[in-house]
DNA sequence: GCCAAATGCCTGAAGGCTGA
DNA sequence: TCAGCCTTCAGGCATTTGGC
């Protein structure tokens, strides 16, 4: 199996990464098997988690490793049954470090995110102000891009449009304080469906205008 | 459309356990 | 004693996703 789309992984509103690195705090000192049993555990009712998380138990706890947030205590195992016992060393709250396997910080999605932000900073911009406000050294924010995030927040509702654009007049456009629902960024699926993961819910999808 | 990320499946290695 | 089984871990790969 693989990857769920997001809207379908929302059952308790966790992801399996979310409730790993919840029984990594509640644990601080593990092993997988702990991990996965304390995952079992606080697992809501209707979601069905097997034996299996503790595939991505692995792979998640090694990126932790690697990043400086969890400690290996015997990297050398005397005996095989021996299991491998890991410290919390880092500790950065309660949103779960989004890494790669190399312990890297993922910066996908850190353009919408910062666009997001920017949009309930500004409260009134152009596609160009986003994309301009949004942009950092370390990530770029196309214009192009600015432009599709927009034009999706426009038929989710979270952005109206104030100004309708013109030659030489760029579109403007300004925030809806009501759809202010939290500080994660709503994502624009593959489906083109609006997924706000602070609702945890689909707010939009292309069949809501047919 | 491409790429990286996230997740799950599969296989093999190593060593302890168990029963004949 | 020893062959077969079991457990744990590591690594590679496939699939589907969201972001760009």
């Amino acid at each position: 199996m693989a990857r769920k789309p997001i809207h379908l992984q929302a059952a308790g509103k966790l992801t399996p990464r979310d409730r790993i690195w919840a029984a990594v705090r509640a644990h601080l000192r593990f092993t997988f098997a702990s991990v996965a049993d304390c995952v079992v555990e606080h697992a809501p009712a209707e979601a069905q988690v097997r034996r299996i998380d503790e595939d991505t138990i692995k792979t998640y706890v090694e990126s932790l490793v690697r990043a400086g947030f969890v400690r290996r205590l015997n990297p050398t195992r005397k005996a095989r049954y021996e299991p491998a016992l890991f410290e919390l060393v880092r500790d950065v709250g309660v949103h779960a470090p989004r890494l790669t396997k190399a312990g890297e910080p993922v910066t996908q999605g850190a353009g919408r995110l910062a666009m997001w932000r920017v949009m309930r900073k500004l409260r009134r911009f152009t596609r160009a102000e986003l994309a301009a406000k949004a942009s950092t050294e370390a990530h770029q924010v196309a214009v192009e891009d600015a432009r599709s995030y927009v034009h999706h927040l426009v038929k989710a509702g979270y952005i109206a449009v104030v100004t309708p654009g013109r030659p030489n007049h760029p579109e403007v456009y300004s925030f809806v304080p009501s759809r202010n629902t939290g500080p994660l960024a709503p994502q624009i699926q593959r489906v083109r469906h609006v997924y706000d993961p602070n609702l945890g819910k689909v707010v939009w999808h292309p069949e809501a205008d047919a």
